[in-house]
DNA sequence: CCTACCGATCGGTAGG
DNA sequence: CCTACCGATCGGTAGG
């Protein structure tokens, strides 16, 4: 077997400063955790910035990738809103030392790679605003402000990264169904609500959906 | 003018560690920001440690304090909630460096501290999971999970403090009207709509919501 | 409030 | 991959 040593230190070096932050984990540490003395990193490694650069810049480029990805696969405006909110669960359950190190720790990038990742942090959240103001231009969702409504979404799937455990009460697919309801619910579309109607059987007060 | 000067160091010190993390601001940054010198903050305070304790735990005394009196001002369960999210909001926007020191830092405490401010932070959520869990249970409330929900409520309102800035488009009462109304609209009440109803007049087609 | 100074630790290099 | 070592900086103390 041959070993990607940049990758194992890379991993290390994930997993601390996603622990302890990138001032508090040191490059002792991250050799510690691979059995190595730290001047030994340096054989596969050009330095620390560049540890936390490449952590940095590709999960903005990973989550970038796969929330385009999810708005592209429908066409409904409801579904988009709907996948690309499963999709950013899930990347959150999937990649949680990875956003914690990119979202808290990109202060700490030198220039100019500070303010790279500072536009592809802007471009994220526009992927969801223009969703949600192309959602609100249709007349199906109803929000005082899209760019609020980014944020929240954004914020409430960004946190499951810092709750879910793989062997807790909730699958991954549980929680992105659960918040994809939550997002839609945010923009004014009640999915179970719509779809009980539809059965119509229920009890429920006539014209109760929107206006 | 009597000046505070314990208070000076340490309003000093939360400026630092909300920007640069409790690792990234030195004593020294802090007593530059005072034009002091490093030694000279030893007569005002014990050490760093005392300073990150002091922020952390204050900050988490003051959220609790403010949502148990949200909490109670209320007997309606619906209004309940949306006072809890309306008064996080302010306290957010209002204590935005706390809270980033509160939340990311909190894992450089000593212990017991540390363990301390774990126990403060689980009391805080089940404060949100209680009020939606009762909701759920008087039949006001639909969610797959209250927990899942009290997460997503308490994340999106806790990233206002991220992004809010007076001088910014949105005042911190437009804030919090708005969230107030997503945090009703994750447990599946949807104010506006309801208040539509009341007046009646509108056309709205029936059924017309989601696929 | 200061200067002078402490031991410890930092990221990183030299050289093998 | 290692040992030996670099200058810089860390939090904090002594003493005034």
């Amino acid at each position: 077997m041959r070993a990607n040593r940049f990758g194992d230190v890379r991993d290390a070096a994930l997993t601390l400063f996603a622990k302890l932050g990138y001032h508090g984990a040191s490059m002792k540490d991250i050799a510690s955790a691979l059995r190595m003395r730290a001047p030994s990193l340096y054989n596969h490694v050009v330095g620390k910035q560049e540890l936390l650069r490449d952590i940095v810049v590709g999960t903005h480029e990973l989550a970038d990738r796969e929330l385009r990805a999810a708005i592209e696969s429908a066409t409904d405006i409801a579904d988009q809103l709907r996948r690309a909110a499963e999709v950013h669960v899930r990347f959150h359950t999937r990649n949680p030392r990875e956003w914690r190190v990119a979202s808290r720790e990109f202060v700490h990038l030198d220039e100019p790679a500070r303010s790279q990742v500072r536009r592809m942090r802007h471009e994220l959240e526009h992927l969801m605003i223009d969703i949600i103001e192309r959602g609100v231009a249709a007349k199906r969702f109803r929000v005082a402000s899209p760019k609020l409504a980014a944020y929240a979404i954004f914020r409430m799937t960004a946190g499951v990264g810092q709750w879910y455990r793989p062997e807790g009460d909730f699958s991954d697919n549980e929680i992105a169904f659960c918040f994809g309801d939550f997002a839609l619910r945010v923009v004014g579309i009640d999915g179970e609500r719509a779809a009980r109607e539809r059965r119509g059987a229920t009890a429920a007060p006539r014209g109760t959906q929107r206006s």
